[in-house]
DNA sequence: CTGTTAGCGCCTTCAT
DNA sequence: ATGAAGGCGCTAACAG
């Protein structure tokens, strides 16, 4: 990097206008006792020369920086933005600003790297508190709040926002029992997360209390994303008795299933039916039957509860749980035997 | 705030060791020569004290951040959303990492105290260039190197993406007119944006060139938002002679145009025809025709723009054009007088 | 190979 | 009402 430009200071500032950085600092933050007339000066300085804050020196020497840090695997992902978009009206609300880290992409998975970055912002002054969506990272002595959307079931600790996971899935699969499937398939998303964890308990459990039998063929190992829901869809209606419905465990998955339906040529929800989690925007053009788990809603709420932890350093409750709704969509069909 | 924990640095690290504290920093940043051994030694304490490093120190006195700062006016847009898809991908190629700056809400238009967060960052070295998508601020010397995505028209200056506005328009109104159209409504966006002026400059240059008279009441200034687009669509189609066709200068604005359509029981394509600008996903879904202006892509040049700007500091183009393409899909119809 | 030291730009006592 | 001076945690010379 060739460039050397150097901004102006607050001591070129304070040189300019015939006072100390302490006056200008005093203007700037517009506490302590300035003259009137000094503060004119000063202020005509600073736009004269075009002065503007050092964050990072600001933030290393006074506590409070006014932002809210998000850290996401992935702004790529709908389940993200939806959260986003629910962080993002919380901020306005309590008058914060946000800053969004992430490292582009979920694959980019040097988890140790990863990690040591995570936690280098959790203990830079530089956000006043952080949520961290799909928390991969160790457990550690968090300098900042910290809120977690979802839990990492390594380390469940700390406070955090979750969904009715395992109720969600429930009534999504008694809704396909309903509607007579017996044969359905499972694409199950990340096992470090309890969310991956829940809903994969509650489809068993569903078919246990059910008196049905659990067809191991049918259980699959996946993740929250579109390929593994395509490659896992794949692989389902591949087999020499294919499920008639299919439970992917998020949204993206889904999607990916409703490909791989597309290329072997089963209709959705005449050959197959499908149900969703998450309840993406996405879903409602794609008529896709799904768990709404109020993705805004969690990030909206995870916020305030991180603002009360930066205020008050005291979580009045651990873990927020936020209802799930099914939502019944075109992607499902009666199965007649 | 009443936390006073502080967190271990790198002082902690060095004396719990019994090095010194660049012994500690050469290990952190892999740079310098260190024993094997002492390698070992500093790494096991790193760990023991959960020590990570303070991102506002290190910025503040290191050149490069291995940051890209986003400054975006609202998270939530789907214009900005594509746009931050883009930038994604070339972060990920590029090995940064991603700093999304925001306020959360374009509304929330404190311009002055806006401006002056925005220079701040661009100021502090927290990142080593900034995306600035629809660029507000007054000109200032920006110490980082600085892309804006759309160009004010004010301070056209600086390096800059911004889609070919002009033709797109063009070929919309075009294609309107190839189906008939000849009262077409228009809906502006911001006219402190070139995108917006340019635009405006085309679908009047389009009328002139085709020897047709420019309705003014069908022409109403507007913005880039859904609620805009709502307002002025009612405003349209309650003429005492509606336009048979409505361009609006985004997609946002279209959606709001099928709120009003519906509202005023228009239905669309049949009874009126409507035109977007963008191309967001979700325009795929609406069947809406639009211009596509490869918002990903934007984004994705955009970086890869500001990134050779910051390597060599010198741009080889300053401001790069990026194709659109007009995508015909259900939302017109010919008209027949 | 490793330790010492001087700032980076700012805010905050503590004097004046 | 204002200025001087001491760090905040870190990296980058410069000495050993």
């Amino acid at each position: 990097m060739a460039r050397t430009r150097r901004s102006v200071t607050i001591i070129d500032v304070a040189k300019a206008a015939g006072v100390g950085v302490s006056t200008v600092s005093r203007v700037i933050n517009n506490k302590g006792y300035v003259s009137e007339e000094t503060h004119q000066r000063v202020s005509e300085v600073i736009d004269d020369l075009g002065y503007a804050q050092n964050l990072a020196a600001r933030s290393m020497r006074s506590q409070q920086t006014n932002l809210i840090g998000l850290i996401m695997p992935d702004v790529t992902d709908p389940f993200c933005i939806e959260l986003m978009r629910g962080v993002s009206r919380a901020i306005i609300e309590l008058d914060y600003d946000l800053i969004i880290y992430t490292n582009g992409d979920i694959r980019r998975n040097d988890s140790n790297t990863r990690m040591q970055q995570y936690v280098s912002i959790l203990n830079s002054s530089v956000a006043d508190g952080v949520i961290i969506v799909i928390p991969l990272a160790d457990d550690f002595p968090p300098v900042s709040p910290v809120v977690s959307i979802d839990l990492n079931i390594n380390h469940p600790s700390g406070p955090a926002v979750i969904a009715t996971n395992y109720q969600g899935v429930r009534e999504a699969i008694d809704h396909l029992f309903e509607l007579g499937h017996r044969r359905i398939g499972y694409i199950g998303g990340r096992m470090e997360l309890m969310s991956g964890v829940q809903r994969q308990k509650a489809f068993e459990d569903a078919f246990k209390e059910a008196g049905l039998p659990l067809d191991d063929r049918l259980m699959l190992p996946g993740e929250f994303t579109f390929s593994a829901g395509y490659q896992r869809g794949l692989e389902l209606l591949s087999l020499d008795e294919p499920p008639t419905a299919i439970f992917a465990s998020n949204d993206q998955a889904a999607k990916g299933v409703y490909q791989a339906a597309s290329e072997l040529g089963f209709r959705i929800p005449d050959d197959l039916s499908v149900v969703g989690f998450d309840n993406i925007p996405e879903a409602a053009y794609m008529g896709l039957t799904t768990v709404d788990q109020h993705v805004e809603q969690m990030g909206y709420m995870g916020t305030k509860m991180l603002y009360r932890l930066i205020q008050e350093d005291d979580p009045e409750e651990d873990i927020y749980q936020i209802e799930t709704t099914l939502v019944v969509r075109g992607s499902c069909q009666p199965f007649d035997h």
